[in-house]
DNA sequence: TATAGTGTATTAGTATAGTAATACACTTGG
DNA sequence: CCAAGTGTATTACTATACTAATACACTATA
């Protein structure tokens, strides 16, 4: 599986490792009972320290995408589709949240505001097809 | 100018300063000119280092929304309508870009992220009615 | 020009976040 | 039952963010 770390970025390495898995699982990349890499294994590819992956790992649990099985490794967690559906929900509405907290206190619209959101929307697709 | 610190809720005292003074700069709560709370005299209110307000304040400058005058104070910026149209479609296209690409990391369409978007606009906005 | 009012540069202290080192515990298969 | 493979608890180091203390610089005006 291929999986791009920018240590550059600012961004926390272990939140591109969520971040990134979680697409896997969430577009079916990674399916229900795929073992994930193991921490070593891709610690070493990214020259990171294990438990910085870890710790990637531990989020992806506590969000209920990810299973672990002791002393094995883990596993993308085999649940019902609704259960994925809801954790899909929760994280887009966290999302979701700041945007429309932000566009409320600028005094935006709901029509103005989601017009935006379909724009950016766009442009981010137009960019990632390319 | 009421303004609201909480000082237990895990957001940094300058950014909800921040985010309070340019609602009410977006939404006509202090208008062209109008001179800010001197530092001392918010500090004091909010029970805060004036160093605190001063840094929420050179934010605001640095977005444009803000004019200092040494010795003297700090003012509402005298900008154009267009400029001012500008800095809120910057700050929400900020805001925004991290939930679209939550939603595309997600797998989530742009239909069903845009009625997401409008559900959660839709409960904010009712809830900010009580 | 002196005073009382502005804001701030500099410095320091504290808390938190991110990463890493190390040693440990669990599981499987030969 | 032990060796080689899993993941991880604990600890420590570093960088950064936040807040505060202090002393300073600028402006208006009496």
């Amino acid at each position: 599986m291929l999986l791009e770390i920018d240590h550059h970025s600012g961004v926390p390495i272990y939140r591109q490792v969520i971040r990134q898995i979680r697409q896997q699982i969430m577009t079916g990349g990674l399916k229900d009972g795929d073992q994930l890499e193991t921490v070593r294994q891709l610690a070493g590819r990214l020259k990171v320290n294990p438990m910085t992956v870890s710790k990637a790992y531990s989020f992806l649990e506590a969000e209920g995408l990810v299973e672990r099985r002791r002393g094995v490794g883990l596993f993308v967690a085999k649940v019902e589709k609704d259960q994925r559906e809801q954790i899909k929900d929760q994280l887009l509405k966290d999302a979701v949240n700041k945007a429309v907290v932000m566009a409320i206190q600028l005094g935006v619209s709901q029509e103005e505001a989601a017009e935006f959101f379909a724009r950016q929307y766009e442009e981010y697709k137009s960019k990632s097809r390319r």
